[in-house]
DNA sequence: GGCGTAAATATCGTGCGCGATTTAATCGCG
DNA sequence: CGCGATTAAATCGCGCACGATATTTACGCC
């Protein structure tokens, strides 16, 4: 069993070239690989709970709260407890975390450029990705054998 | 710019999965998935040196010597200096170490059993990402302009 | 209304990743 | 031999990821 026979190796390691590769991109903005993320969905739909962005972002409260808290420090974001429901905080763009977006439009691209590889060989990664993912999310937890 | 249609987040969100998918199993050995995946090049090859580790791992002294470090805490590899070149320490396993290559030996074939794709779709899937890593990691940092 | 339960978020401790720096050993070149 | 430059590890601080737990608010049911 060689490491660079398993998938999990693979991924793994992708993982970490992907963050290397925007660090420098991200750093100009002030933003970790992480908090782009977060901000990502943010510029697609603005306000949205903290619960919800963990659901998209496969993580939870214990990640997400000291991240949203270290980008409403940063003046990007603010929190808010829902007045309806008081335990739900909603985050929201600040204009300044809604100027980064267009900061930011050059970074999808800037993968495409680097890799040399057809759309569709991406495209077909990104969606093999995302059904493996899936699969492992889906699995039970494996069994004692 | 959806997150779910980001190759990067992609890969995120896969190696998360990875993690939580084998935690599980590998809490029962005692291992964190950083730390199977050096013992797996262990197994392979005994007696390596941190940074020849580090080159098969994408990772450097500062990750990898607490890491070690805890492994050896744990009893299961050994640190020393080399007698020839003393900034060189070697990794070694001990009896420990090898005997969980064992238990390990499953680990694999759990994916497989897992994810209900086909061997060939995962192939594909391992090259797609280690080629897209060394695309990533060969390219230059990404430019200002 | 009152109370047990569930839900959403927050807190805490541990182990990665990693940039920056440090320490110690070796090498190169005169 | 001597000394600056290079190399291999180690150290330190920060920000994630996450298990476990706490806190606060809402809900269900009587």
């Amino acid at each position: 069993m060689a490491v660079d026979d398993m998938l999990c190796f693979a991924a793994y390691s992708a993982n970490l070239a992907f963050n290397r590769f925007y660090k420098p991109l991200l750093d100009r903005m002030g933003l970790t690989y992480p908090q782009f993320l977060a901000m990502a969905l943010l510029w697609r739909e603005d306000e949205q709970t903290v619960g919800r962005l963990g659901e998209q972002l496969f993580l939870e409260s214990n990640t997400l709260t000291p991240l949203i808290k270290r980008l409403e420090a940063a003046g990007l974001v603010t929190r808010a407890r829902d007045r309806a429901d008081e335990r739900v905080v909603r985050v929201s763009l600040t204009d300044a975390g809604r100027a980064l977006a267009v900061e930011a439009a050059c970074l999808p691209q800037s993968v495409l450029d680097a890799t040399e590889m057809t759309p569709e060989a991406l495209t077909d990664l990104r969606q093999g990705l995302g059904a493996l993912r899936d699969k492992l999310r889906a699995a039970q937890p494996p069994a004692e054998g």
